[in-house]
RNA sequence: GCGGGGGUGCCGGAGUGGUCAAACGGGUAGGGCUUAGGACCCUAUGGCGCAGGCCUUCGCGAGUUCGAACCUCGUCCCCCGCACCA
């Protein structure tokens, strides 16, 4: 049964390679001194679930550019560990532990958790070292040449050593420091949330409103509004008069709110005390004094007002402020509305009201009316004139000094509070926004840190290159950041043991660690002490020493020290988009505060998304396909070609599965004509159509390493495999195929394919006889020799020339019984030559033999510019021997017989003038 | 609002000044091969045409140019990110 063993048995060649690699050593990576070093990373996953084809695109492309750095020579270090530090598992185990149905589903039902496993998915711990161990199983049969012997877990001790080490330094620094923040905070959970963690609301902001404090008496009424500038407009103030607010003492002063921004403000760290109550509708009339110009504010009822946003009083601008306008209005007030935006002497609030057709306050359109005056007036506006001290300035600009300065007298204060409510935690309690006091920030903000990051980032090559000015963006508008947390997986933070360090912050310059991991994990943790870490990452001290005091070998240090300096800096960081902002930014900040310059990271490519059938994925949804169920539907290799072309890197790919069948149906065809290349047995000679095809697939390579070198995986694969394709099949169909040529061909295409295909590449290989790995093979090369454009000029004419006769025939509907084929007359080839040369009607024209064609050269010179003719000019005789080595062919394709002349003797239709190089005149009879 | 990206044929998506009615892939239709189907191969897929041609198209409008999908300006529309979270 030999032909069994041609048939493709996807299976049993990717085990067969999966164990020969794993057998050997070939991904494995150490310092040689002899070859030049390549080192990327991409960013470890956080394995909380299986992996899916959105992952598998992610972890596809470092392994393809690894595989053709290598192939290229290169001593290339392709890492992988685990990001198992965070929170959200802790929530996964809760909900597993309370049998929470969507939760089961997802997991024992899309991720096919074996029951017995999955019961003790209620510690956060087994969770991840499942998943992890799932994801390195997935990663082997992807295929991927990592150098597994650096694998480790972000909770691995030697690991947490070493993050110790880098907040040590940034301590040391001042870099880091304990300070308060508003952040959304669950009194459930006790903790703060993130986005995913919502049950409702996810869309809140926080806004910050200003307080500005109206008195009366020793009574403070504290007004909330995101626009203190327009204090100087108000008329009166709003308070429900259905509700019942409290008097509290807040921080010493005697506050009137309501009973929810009590609440609220209790979490914002004020200290609140309830001392009375008052009810709404006896606040309505009396009159408190305004910080600012001291003047008497009526309060006036308003049943809009809403207790449960800021403090529930409310500051009336009429000119400004459509529902103040509108709700005076209704009270009938003789309030009159004061104008302090601008010059004008309409009142912008009216006017707008008018405008919109607006009758009363249920009216929707008045929401519509606000946001436009906000966003007109806040955009452009500018404060009247008459106004003492801000009179003239931008109302950006008179906002902040507005409530600067009223802060500064202590008539203001700042309150938080989300732009929708409610906000609802996943367990189902309410959100509020809480300042944390004693949190430790990384400093961002810092203005030095920032200019050492945004020199890092000048010296860095982004892919896509627009994504720079969105890096330099991120730089400039990161803020502190809070860096520790009260739960989850993680190292302690070293200043204050009642902290972990937050999972984004202890992910910052974790790619130093892979060079070193493989042997730091054999050492005891204990002894990875800040000193053994200066002397391996940062050369301080000397090892003798250092030695002493860890126990670490002297010897075995060095070796560490050496193996860090052999791959450091980062060549590449491939990471997804989403990641901009934060993970990537965050490398910089830290490899510039941490490490010296030579040491910074020198490149970044960002993924696109991935999408399913034209829609979002998402695993929370089921919205997915499984790597594993795409690998064994598919077959590794097809999963991977597929990945690869569908969309470059930093674009959203679309996991269609029908073009996913076709993508495995080519990849079949491929090995086919290459194992049926290997069979072919023949001496045919060496024709044009031969060096034609071998020019094709050197060019091919040269395409494929361009677009390789600039990570355009998809450009890389039409030049290497879809181009190529469609050559080898104008090959067999124009001519028989010439064994040596074939062979040849298949060569340099499977090499050229073997980092996208590696599995089926290996086995081609050795079909071909060789005995090394594809996999170290090297890699073609562009072989400018072997692609010479006459090859090519002689095959587009016949290309061309079909396309012709083609079209003729369809058109004139004829069938043929001769057709003639006239060349064009050498002086044309002369006049083509010389118009890509630049020559002008007049230069040709000083020409006597020219001359002779005095009419039809200013006619061609018209038509064919520069540009317009082809770059080679091939010679009478070439051109017709290329129309005679095909003319059995042509006469083959169109079932007819075929004349080719020189100077044309047999001309009814008088076609030969239409002849001009490369394209003969034709006449079918 | 701020920042980034984008609008191309039935669809996805190349193309960034002339060789563009527009690569490649998909879909559809016709044909070949086959007992049949699948696979594979060929042809067609904006309109017209009296022979390789002409006309109209690359969100919309204007401009630069001998010449624009591609450059400039204006305009409309769409997508993504905006944090304490991986």
């Amino acid at each position: 049964m030999s032909k069994m063993a041609e048939e493709y048995d996807v299976r049993a060649i990717e085990k067969k390679w999966i164990k020969r690699w794993s057998d050997s050593t070939v991904f494995e990576a150490g310092p040689d001194a002899k070859r030049t070093k390549f080192y990327l990373t991409v960013a470890f996953p956080y394995p909380s679930g299986s992996m899916h084809v959105g992952h598998g695109r992610t972890y596809t492309v470092p392994d393809v550019i690894a595989r053709f750095k290598r192939m290229q020579g290169y001593n290339v270090l392709f890492p992988m560990g685990w990001h198992v530090t965070g929170s959200p598992v802790l929530g996964i185990a809760e909900r597993i532990k309370k049998k929470d149905e969507k939760t089961l589903k997802i997991y024992g039902g899309l991720y096919k958790v074996p029951p017995e496993i999955l019961k003790d998915f209620t510690n956060p711990e087994t969770i991840v070292r499942h998943f992890s161990n799932e994801y390195h199983g997935n990663m082997v049969d992807m295929g991927y040449s990592i150098d597994w012997t650096r694998e480790f877990l972000s909770i691995t001790p030697q690991y947490s050593k070493y993050v110790e080490w880098q907040y040590k330094h940034l301590h040391e620094q001042g870099l880091i420091k304990m300070g308060e923040h508003p952040v959304r905070y669950c009194p459930g959970c006790n903790n703060p949330v993130g986005d995913h963690d919502l049950l409702q609301g996810d869309k809140a902001e926080v806004n910050d409103f200003t307080i500005i404090k109206f008195r009366m008496g020793d009574l403070v009424l504290p007004a909330a509004t995101l626009r203190p500038e327009t204090i100087f407009g108000l008329t009166n103030m709003w308070v429900n008069p259905n509700v019942t607010y409290v008097k509290a003492k807040v921080d010493g002063e005697t506050w009137v709110i309501s009973r929810e921004a009590a609440e609220k403000l209790e979490y914002l760290n004020k200290n609140v005390e309830i001392v009375g109550e008052i009810k709404g509708k006896d606040l309505v009339g009396k009159k408190w004094t305004d910080p600012l110009l001291k003047k008497e504010i009526p309060i006036l009822p308003a049943e809009f007002v809403n207790p449960d946003y800021a403090t529930g009083i409310v500051m009336s601008v009429p000119a400004h402020a459509p529902y103040d306008y509108i709700a005076l209005k209704d009270l009938k007030s003789d309030l009159k509305p004061l104008v302090i935006i601008g010059e004008g002497k309409d009142v912008p609030a009216e006017k707008m009201i008018k405008d919109m057709g607006i009758k009363d306050q249920k009216d929707p359109k008045l929401e519509e009316a606000t946001a436009q005056l906000y966003k007109e007036e806040h955009g452009k506006g500018f404060m009247s004139k008459w106004i003492p001290g801000y009179g003239g300035l931008s109302v950006r600009v008179a906002r902040e000094k507005v409530a600067d300065d009223l802060r500064k007298t202590g008539d203001a204060d700042i309150f938080y509070e989300f732009s929708e409510s409610p906000v609802v935690c996943r367990c189902g309690t309410r959100c509020f926004i809480k300042i944390l006091k004693d949190q430790w920030f990384l400093e961002y903000s810092d203005k030095d840190w920032k200019k050492k990051t945004h020199q890092c980032l000048e010296g860095m090559e982004i892919v896509p290159p627009e994504l720079k000015t969105n890096f330099s963006y991120f730089i400039d508008w990161l803020k502190d950041w809070a860096c520790t947390r009260r739960v989850g997986l993680g190292t302690r933070f070293p200043y204050d043991n009642k902290w972990l360090i937050e999972p984004l912050s202890d992910s910052t310059i974790y790619m130093a660690f892979y060079t070193i991991s493989r042997h730091v994990k054999k050492i005891d943790a204990a002894k990875l002490t800040p000193e053994f870490y200066d002397y391996v990452l940062l050369g301080k001290g000397n090892s003798e020493d250092i030695s002493k005091k860890t126990c670490v070998p002297k010897q075995e240090m060095e070796k560490i020290r050496e193996e860090f300096l052999y791959w450091y800096p980062l060549d590449w960081r491939l990471s997804a988009k989403d990641l901009v902002g934060n993970h990537l930014s965050f490398m910089m900040f830290h490899h510039t505060a941490i490490y010296p310059k030579e040491m910074w990271p020198r490149g970044i490519v960002v993924f696109g998304m991935g999408l399913l059938e034209g829609n979002k994925m998402s695993s929370s949804k089921g919205n997915v396909v499984l790597l594993s169920d795409a690998m064994r539907d598919n077959g590794s290799d097809t999963v991977r070609l597929f990945l690869m072309s569908n969309a470059e890197p930093w674009q959203d790919f679309d996991w269609r599965e029908n073009l996913v069948k076709n993508t495995g149906k080519k990849l079949r065809q491929f090995y086919e004509q290459v194992n049926a290349a290997i069979a072919l047995e023949n001496d045919v000679p060496e024709r044009d159509i031969d060096r034609w095809l071998i020019g094709r697939v050197y060019d091919a390579a040269g395409k494929t390493n361009a677009a390789l070198e600039a990570f355009q995986t998809r450009k890389a694969l039409q030049a290497s495999f879809f181009d190529l394709m469609n050559d080898l099949l104008w090959y067999s169909r124009r001519c028989d195929m010439r064994a040596e040529t074939v062979k040849e061909f298949s060569e340099v295409w499977v090499r050229l394919m073997a980092p996208f295909t590696p599995y089926t590449c290996e086995e081609l290989w050795e079909k071909l006889g060789h005995k090394d790995y594809v996999s170290l093979a090297k890699y073609p090369a562009a072989d400018h020799a072997k692609t010479r454009p006459e090859d090519n000029a002689k095959e587009d004419l016949i290309k061309n020339l079909m396309e012709d006769i083609q079209h003729i025939l369809e058109i004139s509907k004829i069938k043929p019984s001769r057709i003639y084929l006239y060349l064009a007359p050498e002086w044309k080839r002369k006049l083509f030559a010389q118009i890509r040369q630049g020559a002008k009607i007049a230069d040709v024209m000083k020409d006597l033999e020219m001359k002779k064609y005095g009419k039809e050269v200013p006619q061609i010179m018209q038509k064919y510019r520069k540009d317009e003719v082809p770059e080679v000019i091939l010679t009478l005789d070439d051109e017709y021997g290329t129309l005679k080595e095909a003319q059995k062919f042509l006469e083959k394709e169109f079932n007819t017989t075929l004349e080719i002349q020189k100077t044309p003797t047999e001309d009814p239709e008088n076609k030969a003038r239409f002849a001009i190089p490369q394209k003969p005149g034709i006449y079918i009879k």
